[in-house]
RNA sequence: CGGGGUGUAGCGCAGUCCGGUUAGCGCACCUGGUUUGGGACCAGGGGGUCGCAGGUUCGAAUCCUGCCACCCCGACCA
């Protein structure tokens, strides 16, 4: 099979794309900038749907369906939100082809064009204020607590696997509340949903802020954020939350009769995470070898390679791994026999570790004779002999142990990867040198963020929310400054 | 949208400069056998409108013109 794979530290963005590529995740399409999503990536994708879609069930969130096109009209009531996305928008202008009078295949009819262009959803805020306008009348309508999975489309410049395609999938929740606490509230708790997803299901730990004005959501008052460091020192945005303020139900005019007989505006929440969390799922822990996947997100999490020289010791070593694999199959761990005699054993050691199954338990005619299996585990690749005995109880507890690891490791490297600076010569310095989290004052200015921007690549990726109150003086300007806040080169 | 690169079998490539049998190589694939505790080996076999369209020529993967696609780097963005 020869399915090397780029070097880390030669090419980062090579090894990105071959883990992607060979480890069967994705593939390139026909299309310029569209991807095909392989079975093995979406089965990760469906764990990752699974477990949101049931924290955004806890918090009280109910799916629907909003259409895919929006008419064109729509983007140009919310002003601040048209010009975030009008550079990246697909519109449908006809709808119908026909065959070329000059047989060179079809054509576009013509005759057939849109009297209202529609705009392909790049986000869906203005189709479902338009909607929003309908249902609700009173305070008695409130809130709205509605999430979608869908797939929207932003035309961009270039493209990256997962990390940026031109149509990709994700979640929006989209809520209408009361009051502006409420909408205060609900954005925050969703950032927070986020975050515990990011650490406890994907194993990578987040930082959890509000975005400066500059990395602000187009028509959002405040935009909070979870920000996660790669392996290559740059930052990933892995999910944002927006408190919308009154702007979308002024643009589409939603109002509500309150309590006390007024009419008022009604506040509004946006949240999503996107595909792009799988870029950030194997930027986070993948090695040389190949995928490195946590426990909780591995669509397979134990693979058995059996080991034998004849027909005979394949029965038995066959048998016996029938037997342990139910046993963890009845405790809820999804497991592979790996019973393809087409390959040799070393053959899918390798592809166990480049697909990144948890843990790999080979089994073999001397386990059969002493009562062992050899079970080795993908975050170390180290092995150790288990009696067969003992197999389930160690593997549940080995599948907790991983997953643990692998975020203790990445908060490790977070850790050594974030940097305290107090001038701007240092600033640079670090980024160019190490990359990693930046925490630097700045003096809260537009003007400030764009130049240093400009100047080193780097931009505020958030405001930490939890951030220490500390006096300083803005690395540029020398104003006074109230926190650190934390800079990065992003993707 | 700017810069660079690539397009030849499923994948990776050679051949292109300097036109000339039947377009090669490795991996993968198929058949048979031997193998199987870290990417097996031997033998045999199948698979190509050389990105597309024109042109030059007795003859084009190779030269000329135009087009298309994808990748990488940058600006923009989740």
């Amino acid at each position: 099979m020869a399915k090397e794979i780029t070097s880390k530290n030669e090419n980062y963005s090579q090894w990105y794309n071959d883990i992607v590529i060979k480890a069967g995740l994705a593939d390139y399409s026909a299309v310029r900038g569209c991807m095909v999503i392989k079975p093995y990536g979406y089965a990760i994708w469906e764990k990752i749907q699974r477990q949101l879609d049931a924290m955004f069930k806890a918090t009280g969130h109910q799916n629907a369906y909003f259409p895919l096109f929006i008419p064109k009209s729509f983007f140009s009531k919310e002003a601040s939100h048209v010009e975030g996305f009008a550079k990246e928008c697909a519109i449908v202008t006809h709808y119908r082809l026909k065959n070329d009078p000059n047989g060179n295949g079809v054509i576009v009819d013509p005759e057939a064009e849109l009297e209202e262009e529609l705009i392909v959803r790049p986000t869906s805020e203005t189709i479902i204020w338009n909607t929003y306008r309908n249902w609700i009348q009173s305070y008695r309508d409130l809130p709205i607590l509605i999430n979608q999975w869908a797939n929207v489309v932003r035309w961009e410049m270039r493209t990256r696997l997962f990390l940026r395609t031109t149509e990709f999938l994700w979640q929006e929740g989209h809520t209408a509340h009361e009051t502006m606490e409420e909408a205060v509230e609900e954005t925050l708790k969703m950032v927070h949903v986020y975050a515990d997803f990011a650490e406890k299901w994907m194993g990578m730990p987040v930082l959890i802020g509000t975005k400066s004005e500059g990395e602000r959501f187009a028509g959002a008052i405040d935009t909070y954020c979870i920000e996660a460091l790669m392996q290559d020192g740059k930052a990933l945005q892995a999910g944002t939350s927006h408190f919308l303020g009154q702007n979308f139900a002024k643009a589409f005019d939603v109002k509500f009769a309150t309590k006390d007989g007024n009419m008022d505006y009604v506040w509004a929440t946006s949240w999503g995470v996107s595909t792009r969390l799988m870029g950030a799922l194997v930027m986070a822990h993948s090695d040389d070898n190949g995928l490195v996947l946590p426990p909780k997100l591995a669509p397979i999490q134990v693979a058995f390679v059996p080991i034998y020289k004849n027909d005979d010791e394949l029965a038995k070593v066959s048998q016996r791994i029938v037997e342990l694999k139910a046993m963890l199959d009845a405790k809820g761990i999804s497991t592979l026999f790996d019973n393809r005699d087409t390959v040799k054993p070393g053959f899918k050691f390798a592809e166990c570790e480049l697909k990144g199954y948890p843990i790999r338990i080979a089994i073999g005619p001397k386990d059969i004779e002493k009562g062992t299996a050899e079970v080795a585990r993908r975050d170390t690749l180290t092995k150790e002999f288990v009696s067969q005995e003992n197999l389930v109880e160690y593997v549940v507890n080995l599948l907790d142990n991983i997953q643990d690891n692998i975020y203790r490791k990445a908060l490790e490297f977070r850790e050594k990867n974030t940097f305290s600076v107090d001038s701007y010569e240092e600033f640079k310095k670090v980024l160019d040198e190490k990359g990693g989290f930046v925490m630097a004052h700045w003096d809260g200015t537009r003007e400030t963020e764009d130049l240093i921007k400009e100047e080193t690549k780097a931009t505020i990726r958030l405001i930490p929310n939890d951030g220490k109150k500390e006096e300083g003086k803005c690395i540029v300007t020398g104003k006074p400054s109230a926190q650190r806040v934390v800079f990065a080169r992003a993707y």
